[in-house]
DNA sequence: TGTCTCCAATAACTCAGACATAATTAGCCT
DNA sequence: AGGCTAATTATGTCTGAGTTATTGGAGACA
């Protein structure tokens, strides 16, 4: 069910997308810009037009840019932008991402995380539920610091999405569940490790297996909320 | 801020993303299968080899196949699927959606919209409220078997996403928001409009017009509710 | 018999150059 | 001044050749 190849060699075309992309979420290229054309640009980056016109498909199909004959290729508004697309916000965390944006994505986890808890603690099977003993054993086997121990939390908050049993809602989680990652090693950039959040992750654990909605939601909602407090990160006025 | 010059014109890579898209969104070629050769598919589809790349190029970006030297290329597994990107959600509603999934995204909007309707209640500026206002007014003269009508719904929950102020929340509301859209049309297919749904739009509209936080989460979950119901969905058991 | 290394086949990848098409712009006419 | 028309131009499409990354199997070896 799971394909889980080694991902395919990097090829030109993806290169210069994520090249591109990177500097059009990273506001280096604003929206309104309008691109190079093709001819110029693409000897610009030394490689043939069809390779860069690939690069520019791609990014369009995740709407970051628009090109139409004689007028151009140009960067759209942001709020055609895509940007739970799991590309895009990898290309957000490459930069200085904005503060703001992170809040975001905390206040966004917020309303997601707590109601797939719920939603777990309902429809879990028992193999969901030992996904999430698996996931929390090897955060405490690591710790947050290790790489492991992250990849341990992650597989934790991605096992409670997928047994929410909703696909559009696990779907999220890829996105979300990444920049997860991508805080949490912004986190350990300005301070060793905080406050221990394992106990959190251990009570969300307890009140899933007890098929607890209400307490799946209660400590889920806590969890978050201390972990965006730790992060120290400018407050919404 | 917002680019609304007409969409380009159809082209040869977009139409063909398109409909391979539908073929695969809607189970006709299935997670696995291996498409033909670059060669074989382009002339059996009539177009150069070039268009067919950057058709391909599209449905990667989505993240719908991956192609690889030698392999070729094959449909991923759906949990790599971006079901939230909106052009994949067009094309699920080209064919005929699995009512589990539709199911599924109304359990996304309740989890989703009550949040963002509290937030809006409480950060909304006078402008937010007079675009519902506005969009509220427009309901109010169509009616919901209008098309007109149907797009003011529309444009009513994307204000209040708009003045949730979270981007990647708002960035939900074009995907969840054209949701909305089809089944509404779906809805209309079945029965005649089931029950007047403007009274609890109302009760919405006047929470975050007090900047009643509570009231507006709750207003919003009702009105969700009642929306699913009306869809007469088998329920999860 | 099983495992490993190497090699050849293959399909996607990249390139180059030409022609077609659609927006835009300027210019013309009314 | 306004609207139609045609030239301009950047993207779009096509063809055909050559390159590169996987793969699957042949052969060597334990």
């Amino acid at each position: 069910m799971d394909d889980d190849r080694p991902p395919p060699a990097p090829r030109i075309h993806g290169t210069i997308a994520r090249k591109l992309g990177i500097e059009i979420v990273g506001g280096i290229r604003r929206p309104g810009d309008i691109l190079d054309g093709e001819i110029e640009a693409s000897e610009e980056l030394g490689i043939s037009r069809t390779a860069y016109r690939e690069a520019i498909r791609i990014l369009a199909a995740k709407g970051l840019v628009e090109s139409r004959p004689k007028a151009g290729t140009r960067i759209t508004s942001r709020n055609r932008w895509n940007l739970l697309d799991p590309d895009i916000l990898a290309w957000t965390f490459e930069g200085e991402p904005d503060p703001q944006f992170i809040v975001d994505l905390f206040e966004l986890r917020e309303v997601i995380e707590p109601a797939a808890a719920a939603f777990a603690a309902q429809r879990r099977s028992d193999q969901d539920l030992a996904e999430m003993t698996d996931a929390l054993k090897g955060m405490e086997a690591f710790g947050l610091a290790d790489e492991r121990g992250r990849a341990a939390d992650q597989r934790f908050h991605r096992a409670i999405l997928a047994a929410a049993g909703n696909e559009p809602l696990t779907a999220l989680a890829s996105t979300v569940g990444a920049a997860v990652s991508w805080t949490t090693k912004f986190k350990q950039r300005r301070r060793n490790l905080p406050r221990d959040p394992l106990p959190d992750h251990r009570r969300v654990h307890e009140a899933i297996a007890a098929k607890d909605a209400d307490g799946a939601r209660r400590t889920m909602t806590d969890l978050l909320r201390l972990a965006l407090t730790d992060m120290e990160l400018p407050e919404r006025e």
